[in-house]
RNA sequence: GGGCGGUUAGCUCAGUUGGUAGAGCGCGUCAUUGACGUUGACGAUGUCAGAGGUUCGAGUCCUCUACCGCCCACCA
């Protein structure tokens, strides 16, 4: 026995010299499972593309539940004999990344991206992301990760980027994408426009204000958008402005003097929202944007992309948002045109999630993907979906799910995905940003051409946006696997098994992924999605700098063992809830790891040599234990193939503690010590000592790889496996 | 405003198709020079949020109520 079972387990001397042997050994990469003959060519595969965190800093315990749980299908299907592959990766992030360095820059240089120039920021933010990449990818090891780093992918890579400008150019010479006028969310502060899913809405105390508006009073918190109102809006059927007929001209006296409004019948006016009339501005509205376009009405802009006035402001051009609303009142008050004001207002502002600037919705030309628009897929392996038929983006998104091709877990989560999909709009995918995907369409005059290349021929100018960062992680399943070349890897290993991620990016990214997979490739991109919780504090607080309660899980590792943290993070966590967590609890399954070791040192002071035999026949004590054990694992196989990852460690703990040591080797220690007993049954009791901890080591194995590993090095009988990374399960 | 989830032991949470309640931590008593004190044995604690219903039987299925949380949303 290695002396080094003397001494209590150290986890931080054994986990990194493990996971180098592991990456040496290049037993991560299926092909060479294959090649070294530890898995047939014609095994299963399983594949899990693993979810690219940002390149925006570090890994947090969120992500060391999401590397944990998918380690653990990873090295629990390796074990299996499938062929199994697991492909890292990172996401340039495009405006959290961007946004991140211009507040570096203008700390410490105090210089904005435009004084730097758009190539030389770039560098910058490419810098930035290499560094932040390197320490993810070692973080990635540190929590034991067997994923295959010869396959590793960057959405920003040049590949990704083949991917990316095909699957653009399909789509755009389907008609699917479209530059259009469409008021946008524009971020004044980032100046960009942001997705829908962008926008955190805050509650926010303001006025509101009554104001006479000719024969009518109009309410609104935003005189400052009044300027250019001058149509008025009723519900057709609403009794009080029977007398005035769709298309009337009133002329009333406004802001900067005497103006003529028309006015406009539409049911989609709610009577009894304040006076049930209300004016509208096209420019900086999304419901007024949808009345004007219904009954074409002129759209007049009023406020800049800068948040200031513009010249239809008259006197009050040119004054931020903030500063010209008092100055505005007081003017509309000085000519009685101010009603009532209700100081105490409650409501939503939407502001960006990114810088926090204040959304104001603007007209602009900007690219869309339509999802409701039908168009013929030549192709289909989706559920309800018939290849050469008609179909939209929309129902290629809902079939998979409706039809369970793709299974959500926990599956109440398909209610939510459907509500999203039935309320979603066309996809903005164009973003003023500089870090990212630029638009792969170039423009000479008034000629636009779209490819994977620029033209050849000078004068052309490319589109200066960049693509909103989920397009590219939307392809991250096929993109990984070589596509658009139609590899060996697309055709083995996709689509891919699970995918496992946090459920907040449910839209995002999961609906995306079935969008572009099914567009693309006309298939589905995994077959699972396992969605794991929010980890929080021992409290059930979110982590956050701000309240200083985060757990990195480097020091987790440093501390306890990557193990430990593993454990910790998986045992109680179900799919789809939430998970605290807490120092005593990782401390928890340092023990644990420390009992395991004990218990090889107590194993191994009876069995310095061992010889396994298939046809070893025990006496009906043991062989009862051996009954048990075949049942437990019965029972673990069938939680962890259901995705109960959480009920299988928990058991596994259970049985090893509780079971095997408590009682197995109680009872073998009685045996053992005693002077009375026989060859044999010291001999039986032995043998069932080191066999049942060898099946314990393997089963945890896909838990806590490291402690596991280590041990098993270190056993005494003959192995035909190197690693029990690659033992059979 | 719309949708979804939760409410089980002091704390954190499991509980697969309905069959007399479980784990970890914590707590109490005791043990122990024997693989391990990062230990062992034993033990206590629950009207499973409340009300009603279906059933031979409900933590589990249905309805309603209360509280907590999350997501979505352009209320002028």
């Amino acid at each position: 026995m290695n002396s080094k079972f003397l001494k209590p387990y150290d986890p931080t001397s054994s986990e990194s010299r493990i996971y180098k042997l592991w990456e040496e050994s290049g037993l991560f990469n299926p092909d060479n499972l294959v090649k070294e003959g530890f898995i047939e060519a014609q095994a299963v595969p399983y594949t899990i593309i693993m979810p690219p965190p940002n390149v925006t800093g570090i890994l947090h315990m969120g992500h060391g539940l999401m590397l944990t749980i998918e380690d653990v299908l990873i090295r629990f299907a390796r074990m299996q004999g499938k062929r199994t592959l697991w492909i890292p990766g990172t996401d340039h992030a495009a405006i959290a990344t961007q946004s991140r360095v211009e507040k570096d820059i203008l700390k410490t240089e105090k210089q904005s991206r435009h004084d730097l120039g758009r190539e030389e920021f770039i560098k910058r933010v490419e810098s930035f992301a290499k560094e932040s990449h390197d320490t993810i990818a070692s973080q990635i090891r540190v929590m034991g990760a067997s994923c295959d780093w010869s396959r590793e992918a960057f959405t920003l890579d040049d590949k990704r980027e083949i991917a990316v400008r095909t699957a653009f150019k399909r789509m755009y010479d389907q008609g699917l994408i479209y530059r259009g006028e469409r008021l946008v969310n524009w971020d004044p502060k980032g100046q960009t426009t942001i997705a829908d899913d962008e926008i955190v809405y805050e509650e926010e105390k303001t006025k509101f204000y009554y104001l006479k508006y000719g024969p009518f009073i109009i309410g609104t918190t935003r005189p400052e958008t009044k300027f250019g109102d001058k149509y008025v809006v009723m519900h057709p059927l609403d009794e009080r402005y029977a007398d005035y007929k769709h298309g009337d001209k009133i002329n009333l006296e406004w802001i900067n003097g005497p103006i003529e409004a028309t006015v406009i019948k539409d049911e989609r006016i709610d009577r009894e929202l304040g006076t049930g009339v209300m004016t509208i501005t096209p420019s900086h509205s999304q419901v007024d944007f949808d009345l004007a376009t219904t009954h074409g009405l002129d759209k007049e802009q009023i406020i800049d992309t800068k948040g200031k006035l513009l010249p239809i402001a008259g006197e009050f051009a040119g004054m931020k948002i903030k500063d010209a609303r008092e100055k505005i009142i007081e003017k509309l008050a000085l000519k009685g045109l101010v009603e009532k004001i209700d100081e105490n207002y409650i409501h939503n502002i939407a502001t960006a999630e990114r810088t926090g600037g204040i959304v104001e919705p603007q007209i602009m030309t900007q690219w869309f993907v339509a999802v409701n628009k039908p168009f013929k897929i030549p192709h289909s392996e989706i559920n309800g979906i018939k290849g050469g038929e008609e179909t939209t983006l929309k129902e290629i998104m809902r079939k998979p799910v409706e039809s369970g091709q793709i299974k959500i877990e926990p599956g109440y989560f398909d209610k939510t995905y459907f509500h999203w999909i039935n309320n979603l709009r066309d996809w903005c995918i164009s973003r003023q940003i500089w870090y990212g995907h630029q638009i792969p369409v170039w423009y000479k005059g008034e000629e636009v051409y779209c490819g994977i290349e620029g033209p050849n021929d000078g004068g052309w100018t490319q589109d200066p946006d960049t693509l909103d960062t989920w397009f590219s992680s939307a392809l991250w399943t096929f993109s990984t696997l070589g596509w658009p070349e139609m590899t060996e890897d697309l055709e083995i290993y996709h689509p891919t098994d699970v995918l496992e991620t946090g459920y907040e990016i449910l839209f995002f990214w999961v609906a995306r992924m079935v969008l572009m997979t099914g567009f693309c490739l006309g298939t589905i991109p995994f077959k699972t999605v396992y969605l794991h919780g929010t980890v929080r504090d021992a409290k059930g607080r979110k982590m956050s700098k701000s309240l200083g309660n985060g757990i990195d899980p480097i020091d987790v590792a440093k501390e306890f063992g990557a193990d430990a943290g593993r454990m910790a993070l998986v045992v109680g966590t179900s799919a789809g809830t939430d998970t605290n967590i807490s120092k005593d609890k990782i401390k928890g399954y340092k023990n644990f790891s420390n009992k395991l070791w004990n218990m090889a040192r107590f194993v191994l002071t009876y069995n310095e040599s061992f010889e396994y035999s298939d046809n070893k026949v025990l006496g009906p004590k043991w062989n009862e234990r051996i009954e048990e054990w075949k049942k437990e694992k019965e029972a673990l196989t069938k939680e962890l193939e259901s995705m109960r990852i959480h009920n299988a460690a928990e058991r596994l703990y259970h049985y090893a503690w509780h079971t095997f040591a408590d009682v197995i080797i109680e009872d073998a220690k009685k045996v053992l010590l005693s002077e009375t007993t026989s060859e044999e049954e010291q001999g039986e009791a032995k043998y069932i000592l080191y066999y049942l901890f060898v099946e314990i080591l393997k089963a945890l194995h896909p838990f806590m790889p490291f402690v596991t590993e280590e041990i098993w090095q270190e056993l005494p009988h003959k192995k035909d496996r190197p690693f029990i990374m690659v033992e059979k399960w």
